[in-house]
RNA sequence: GGGAGAUUAGCUCAGUCUGGCAGAGCACUUGCUCGACACGCAAGGGGUCACAAGUUCAAAUCUUGUAUCUCCCA
């Protein structure tokens, strides 16, 4: 039985219940394979706006494609955040008082794994009450141990084909996470600053030198002009002194000076500097660090000592206050400076030169290039994959050691000369290199990149090195789906790593979708205070409203301006389904065979090939990813073709013994099937009322196929519901009651059935002949096509009464009209009124004028 | 500076590839307790398809240019 209202929060629940206690996540085997895994949320995260789009996408194209027979796994699972993590359990022991030090390094990973423990299930949690139907029994962990081994062997076999080194490079340092992060940590923020000008002494002269960091000068070991810059010519060559440290260095000509930016001199810190580095490296100059690893400025060699351990901003005052004071400082402007920020940390990074592991990207990135270029790796929409040949054509080694705890420690040993010896473990090295048990190793202290695990994801999560069934059977995955801000992060590392170790595609399409956004369009943040919690309106709404209404936004690769608006509307969809379901209950009472066999009657012929339409469409905009426009599709086929239309044609149907049976059948099959394509997107709702009419369970049924039957009718529907348009439309304007009877006189031939639906749903009596017409009757015509009917107007309206009430409201329409007109044609109004009145005046005669316009033929037609 | 995308009803977007009467949902207005549903029913109003030029019998759609906005990279 089917309770009286439709409340989601209480059905919700009970079904995530029984579908994982019926394990109906799991694949159930079939020659079709449809594999996915999710993109990883991170294991401190919890679920937002952009989650749950991500995961109904995928949701609903598991479950339609599980529908479909095939052997369908959702992967689920989450990656380690390294830095995150770290920092979290770190603030949690500061508030006890312990460092991580303290604790040493053993002691502090127990804890972060007791974290993980408590508290590391949060968005899993969020998702099931989504209604995610994810093979949780799969579930993974970037450091779990099978995952953790993939990493080693990966690290290992990128080694041994000289696919990753370690060297001393310069990185992006995070100071306040003493780590260097990759390139695509970094986010770059303009801001103001300023451009300081210094003058260097050449000689007896002096050299202007523009910075926006003078407090690099400590670390300068040259001063480069452009080699064509007349100006400088004759300095190439020559000595110049550093002011603050007084120290002399050449004067160096490189290309890459600007001859336009400030004096065309720039000060050179190859030790601080990207740009500085690898003109240091072309010139081999000196490298001089003056700014050590938490930020502070250092070297005992160079730097004066009352500057030593100072903060990098710090000591950039003090040396201007020198400066300044000795006159050499020439001029201070304002600046707009690009800054380098970490993202996670948000602090300024430094350019620093440490030792770091990098992997070897042009060859990887020259496979995955190719297997998007051939369509092997398709993205959709198409034109992402420009984005993605832009960064892998220019792309850089990437630095994946990071200066942390939490993570998969690096694989390498050191011995007391410092060499390096890297394997799966240090007992595989010492076999591996012949080493002597006597010989004392030290693993290296640093733990890769999270995205690096990230990367093997596709292939680690399913059982990867192992040759397991899983990995024979699901890999390559069919899909991806995953936003745009993240195709360099997973989508590139992912192919490169899968074509790597696995020597395939890791997935075959990548769906791209947008971000979530608020309702006017600005991107969702904390500071803004505009984020929506997806529980929050899951709680509200339903988790069905929830993921409906962002299915029903998601095209792909188009952003998601979100209002709270749309998922309301949602839920009073899945109110308006709910409701279908009770009056199909009672029209179909009594029903016992329902197997739809011959049908006659043209309204049931007619949805059928109206449900026939949309499943087709369905499964054509479907299969390209056009989930949303398929979805609306459904929502309009359900809301308005069966439930305004045949609902009401079949009412009067099942009145009728001879039609009873054959329409009962009809409503309730395609009804059921209805809600068949509705249930990936509403799953619980659809359960729920699939529940009141079958034994087994909705999400074991397979996937509707098309009814049986052919129908072409000759325009006789659109006819007959454009009659009784018209006919409600007369009843309307004229502010007749609906269910008032109304004579109408048959003037044409029609087809015989109209009679039934037309007398019960318009709500007309049809006369062959009307014999009380009279000769001065206001006759009005119903036309379509080839059908006409005719009614005497003034037996149902007063047409001197409406003559004369449309006649004063036209009157009040005017005298509003002219002020708002004459106000606009005086300059003065104009001149000094808000925008917004001046702009509400002429939408005022716009909307005046139609209404005027209206009445005006409405008038024309009754008083002649 | 380089690249990508967008501009259609008050709002969010389809439609553009393949030219053929400008669409949907929401919002709005009016009327309605008609036996599934007021989380509803019925009716209605609302658009110079950013602008300009061109091709064509015909342009939201094709070509060229312009403007504004968004994002990515440097």
């Amino acid at each position: 039985m089917q309770n009286e209202t439709y409340d989601p929060l209480s059905i919700e629940s009970k079904w995530q219940e029984k579908w994982e206690q019926g394990k109906k996540f799991q694949p159930i085997e079939s020659d079709k394979k449809f594999s996915i895994v999710i993109p990883p949320p991170n294991v401190t995260g919890s679920l937002h706006m952009g989650h749950a789009l991500e995961h109904s996408i995928i949701d609903v194209i598991t479950r339609v494609k599980r529908m479909n027979g095939f052997q369908t796994l959702w992967l689920p699972g989450t990656d380690h955040a390294g830095i995150i993590t770290q920092l979290l359990v770190e603030k949690d022991l500061e508030e006890s008082g312990v460092t991580k030090h303290d604790l040493g390094r053993d002691n502090f990973l127990s804890k972060v794994w007791e974290w993980k423990e408590k508290s590391g299930d949060n968005i899993t949690n969020q998702m099931k009450s989504l209604g995610m139907s994810c093979d949780w029994s799969r579930e993974r962990f970037t450091m779990d141990e099978g995952l953790s081994k993939a990493v080693l062997e990966v690290f290992v076999s990128l080694y041994e084909n000289d696919l990753i080194y370690k060297g001393t490079r310069m990185v992006n340092w995070d100071t306040k996470l003493k780590s260097a992060v990759s390139d695509l940590e970094v986010s770059s923020e303009t801001q103001l600053g300023k451009l300081w000008t210094i003058k260097y002494k050449v000689g007896e002269e002096f050299l202007s030198i523009a910075t926006t960091r003078p407090e690099t000068l400590l670390g300068d070991t040259a001063v480069a002009v452009n080699p064509t810059d007349e100006r400088y010519k004759h300095l190439i060559g020559k000595t110049i002194q550093i002011p603050v440290v007084n120290r002399d260095v050449k004067i160096i000509a490189d290309e890459y000076v600007d001859k336009d930016f400030g004096s065309g001199c720039v000060k050179i810190t190859p030790a601080h500097d990207f740009n500085d580095y690898e003109i240091g490296q072309r010139h081999n100059l000196e490298l001089i660090q003056c700014i050590d690893f938490d930020g502070k400025i250092v070297n005992d060699d160079f730097v004066p000592e009352h500057l030593r351990s100072l903060e990098r901003f710090e000591a950039r005052e003090k040396i201007i206050q020198i400066l300044e004071k000795e006159g050499l400082l020439e001029k201070v402007e304002d600046h707009e400076i690009q800054i380098p920020k970490g993202d996670r940390s948000k602090t300024i990074l430094e350019p620093m030169i440490s030792d770091q592991w990098f992997v070897k990207t042009e060859k990887l990135a020259k496979d995955a290039i190719r297997v998007v270029e051939e369509d092997e790796v398709k993205f959709i929409p198409k034109n992402w994959e420009k984005t993605y040949f832009e960064w892998m054509y220019n792309i850089q080694d990437w630095c994946v050691s990071r200066q942390q705890w939490w993570g998969h420690r690096i694989p390498a040993w050191y011995d007391s000369e410092k060499n390096v010896y890297v394997g799966l473990s240090e007992e595989d090295v010492r076999n591996k290199y012949k080493l002597d048990n006597n010989i004392q190793l030290i693993q290296d202290e640093d733990v890769l990149d999270t995205w690096f695990s990230s990367a093997l994801w596709p292939f680690s999560t399913l059982g990867w090195p192992e040759e397991t069934e899983d990995l024979s059977t699901y890999y390559p995955t069919t899909l991806l789906v995953t936003g745009f801000d993240i195709i360099f992060f997973w989508v590139a590392r992912m192919i490169m790593m899968g074509l790597y170790s696995m020597n395939a595609i890791p997935f075959g399409d990548i769906l791209i979708h947008g971000l979530v956004r608020d309702s006017k369009g600005r991107k969702m943040s904390k500071s803004l205070g505009n984020t929506l919690d997806p529980l929050e309106l899951s709680e509200k709404h339903g988790a069905d409203a929830l993921r409906f209404s962002l299915i029903e936004k998601a095209n792909p690769g188009q952003d998601v301006p979100f209002d709270e608006e749309w998922t309301q509307a949602a839920k009073k969809f899945g109110n308006k389904i709910w409701n279908a379901a009770k009056f199909i209950h009672i029209y179909t009472e009594g029903l016992e065979d329902r197997n739809l066999t011959e049908v006659e009657l043209i309204e049931n012929r007619w949805i059928l090939n109206e449900f026939n339409n949309c499943l087709e469409e369905f499964n054509k905009l479907f299969n390209e990813y056009k989930i949303s426009d398929a979805y609306k599709l459904l929502y309009n086929f359900l809301w308005s073709d069966l439930f305004d239309w045949y609902f009401e044609f079949s009412k009067n149907l099942v009145d009728n013994e001879n039609y009873k049976d054959e329409t009962q059948k009809v409503l309730l099959n395609v009804f059921l099937n209805s809600i068949k394509i509705l249930n990936p997107a509403m799953p619980h709702l659809t359960e729920e009322i699939w529940s009141t009419f079958n034994d087994e369970l909705i999400i074991d049924s397979s996937w509707p196929s098309n009814f049986d039957i052919k129908f072409s009718d000759n325009g006789e529907f659109d006819d007959l519901k454009s009659i009784i348009n018209q006919i409600r439309n007369f009843k309307s304007n004229y502010n007749l009651k609906n269910n008032l009877v109304l004579d109408v006189v048959k003037q044409s031939n029609y087809p015989e059935w109209y009679d039934n639906q037309l007398e019960s749903i318009a709500k007309i009596n049809v006369l062959d002949v009307d014999t009380e017409r009279k000769s001065k009757d206001k006759i009005l015509t119903f036309q379509s096509g080839k059908v006409v009917f005719e009614i005497s107007a003034n037996k149902y309206i007063d047409i001197q009464s409406e003559l004369k009430r449309l006649s004063q409201k036209i009157e009040k329409l005017r005298k509003s009209l002219d002020v708002s007109k004459n106000r606009l044609e005086n300059d003065k109004f104009v001149k000094n009124a808000k925008e917004e009145l001046i702009e509400e005046e002429k939408a005022n005669i716009e909307k005046l004028s139609s209404e005027i316009e209206t009445i005006q033929k409405t008038l024309s037609s009754l008083d002649n």
